[in-house]
DNA sequence: TATTTTTCCGTCGATATCGGACCGTGATGC
DNA sequence: GCATCACGGTCCGATATCGACGGAAAAATA
């Protein structure tokens, strides 16, 4: 047989990033790891980082040169040989605001490099005020805020993190024509944050900012990690086995409110399609098909029928429990499809009371097969309400520890 | 406010690879960019590794010494300039043997580290016979295809590669419970394919070595790409953006048979549920539904089923595209939740004609979102039958031309 | 108390890579 | 013949990392 060739060129990939290891990559390392706790003796480096003693030793007198680390004077023996010397984030290394915005309401908080909420509040905003008069509210209170945590010396802020109820484009700093965000399509969040506080600023999707807090407040082998948000909308958010946010082609993924569900009834959805999950599934959508007239009369709301669910009501439980179903079937398919090792729900339904969870655990433990559920673990949101602000600190962290924004930390502030 | 900490601790991620980058990482790097074509010359070298004229020099002498490259004569002015030296794989490098296994035959192939297919044959197996009887039929096949292939000298065989139509552990490199493969269970098909000819041996599942092959065949920017194979059973494959397979948590990433559809009847699957996709949509349960009684009498078969297909018959054209709106709205569920830049459609029921591309194409652009579907490109394998084997080979030369490979090609055979 | 063990950490020379400088080579165009 | 362009070889200084050695601090042991 003469070689035919039926195969046409196919693209390698590289091994691995080659060429010289940057300093910079080394230092970002070091960094990263007294950041997350994950080393606080330089021998913990050598093993956390996989680098000589050397290579470390001469990292972190570079940091403490730097200022981004400080010894930190406590030495407790570990009870055979001598004690480490401990390091700690200098606390010199600047600041991070951090703004979670939901469709009712925003969570600020001012964190350091060290993960310490120096403070944190909530404020009341409506994204359908447009994005004027919410990036005003959000700018006055995250200045505010740093004024009452900047009580020791006066740390630059180094990152803004921002995350919107919308898709939206990493790369341009932008939304991309968000449904529940009138006037915020290709509105330059990032570019105005980055003018407002002189600094780089990272702008995420809510739902991908919380799935994110929860891998990384969970031990690495619970990745990949999928996040489902149910609450005034749907959504998901998708964790790969590194730890990293999967944003798709179009940084679209885990936009999944809009898919139709199997048994759903076809109810006209805001998108124009029939159907969606959003729409049938949604606590928005399931307190609307509440028949029990609320306190104060008119349509029921979300916050009804949270207080129904609590008190135990058989109407309100019942639908719950259809939504779950529907969810679950959801669920299931993507169980089948990314095989994660953790699902974790979030949202306002969820919080209110764990029918939502037994639904769908039943509906995808039913569904789905063994082989991809025998090592799955479901269960609700381990960081409730703060998942996303927990994301927003991890981005925005390991953004200023990154090789380029080390840079800015080369002369720190007297 | 006195910092109340809402948060845990957080991991943060490292960078990149650090610590020192070893000089069997730049080899392959380079080994693999003439191995795909992607470069021919050093001077391509410096601008595809980004590496300094040095290094690439360096390796290069290093790669022609170990008999992996060899310099080609040709020397094709491009117009202006010295013409470059140009480089080839040698050929002394070794050959890579691959099996696409299917349920009822298997492609098997032999292929040079520079992709060039020496031979390659289709053999009759029933996955059904056991893994003893199967693999026995390929192993005498690959070494008669090698016999017929290895005319110029003797090069070693370094690496085999085989694809199973079930789920697999990569690691382990056995089948986890295959619901078509009796007898396959955990039966060590690594193992036994390495012993047989001595050089490392790496297992895939089929429909991930066709998802490979279609991304590595089409441009880096058409990924991610999710690959949905439509024949006997349905499956699916991932490729990140990255362009490397995702396996998920238990390597059942994409085994998207069994999700239940909108719409699809109540049909008992052989997995013991009910409504599956695969009992409802694939060649097999589509050929069931026919009431033509086909040519010899009895049940109407796969092979009937593409024959009237391609007579137009209308029974049979109706069913196929009942069919393909089912398969279309599980396509639009992920490309809403995974928001691939391509979806490849595969599998003898593709081959026979273009009713399925069409039915699903209807279904997905009116059901997702404009966002979703607005770069998406949804077509037929542009690789068909073979693309199982253009997976296989890239696995199997970036096998061979990774670091440790790397080492085996020291000492080139006489 | 003196010694050993254990663990942590700093210093030094060795190694490998990087990137720039300089120059030679082989083609084209004037 | 000469200039130009692009490819490529060689040398060298800079630098990141490593391994080996030895010192320092605490607990265990004699």
């Amino acid at each position: 047989m003469q070689p035919t060739s039926p195969l046409p060129p196919l693209r390698l990939s590289a091994p691995g990033p080659s060429g010289r290891v940057d300093a910079a990559v080394t230092l970002s390392t070091v960094a990263r790891l007294v950041a997350s706790g994950a080393a606080v003796s330089k021998a913990d480096l050598v093993a956390a980082a996989g680098l000589a003693r050397t290579t470390v030793s001469t990292a972190v007198d570079e940091l403490l040169a730097r200022g981004v680390l400080r010894p930190d004077g406590a030495r407790p023996t570990t009870g055979r040989g001598r004690p480490a010397d401990r390091l700690a984030m200098s606390g010199r290394g600047g600041h991070v605001l951090l703004a979670d915005v939901g469709a009712r309401g925003a969570h600020l908080a001012v964190v350091d490099l060290s993960q310490r909420v120096l403070a944190h509040e909530h404020i009341d905003v409506d994204v359908q005020d447009g994005p004027d008069a919410v990036l005003d509210a959000i700018e006055v209170g995250l200045i505010a805020l740093r004024g009452r945590a900047a009580h020791t010396g006066d740390p630059a802020v180094r990152a803004v993190v921002i995350g919107l109820p919308g898709p939206v484009d990493g790369n341009l700093g932008i939304p991309v024509r968000p449904p529940i965000m009138p006037g915020w399509h290709a509105y330059p969040v990032s570019a105005r944050l980055q003018r407002t506080f002189d600094c780089p600023a990272v702008l995420e999707n809510d739902v991908n900012l919380r799935a994110l807090g929860e891998a990384r407040a969970l031990p690495a082998d619970q990745a990949p990690l999928l996040f489902v948000k149910v609450g005034t909308g749907i959504g998901g958010g998708l964790v790969s086995r590194e730890g990293v946010l999967h944003h798709g082609a179009d940084g679209a993924a885990g936009d999944i409110g809009h898919v139709r569900v199997r048994g759903g009834p076809d109810v006209a959805c805001a998108c124009g399609n029939v159907g969606c999950i959003e729409a049938v599934a949604s606590a928005r959508a399931i307190a609307r098909r509440l028949t029990i007239p609320p306190h104060g009369g008119g349509r029921p709301t979300i916050n009804d029928l949270r207080a129904l669910i609590s008190r135990g009501d058989p109407e309100a439980l019942g639908v719950v429990r259809e939504a779950a179903g529907l969810i679950g079937e959801l669920v299931a398919t993507l169980v089948h499809f990314y095989n994660p090792a953790r699902v974790t729900l979030g949202g306002s339904l969820t919080a209110a009371s764990d029918e939502l969870l037994a639904g769908v655990r039943s509906v995808v433990y039913q569904r789905a097969l063994p082989l991809a559920t025998r090592n799955l673990v479901l269960t609700n949101s381990v960081l409730g309400e703060y998942a996303g602000l927990a994301g927003a600190a991890v981005l925005g962290i390991e953004r200023v520890l990154s090789p380029p924004g080390m840079d800015a930390l080369t002369a720190p502030r007297p």
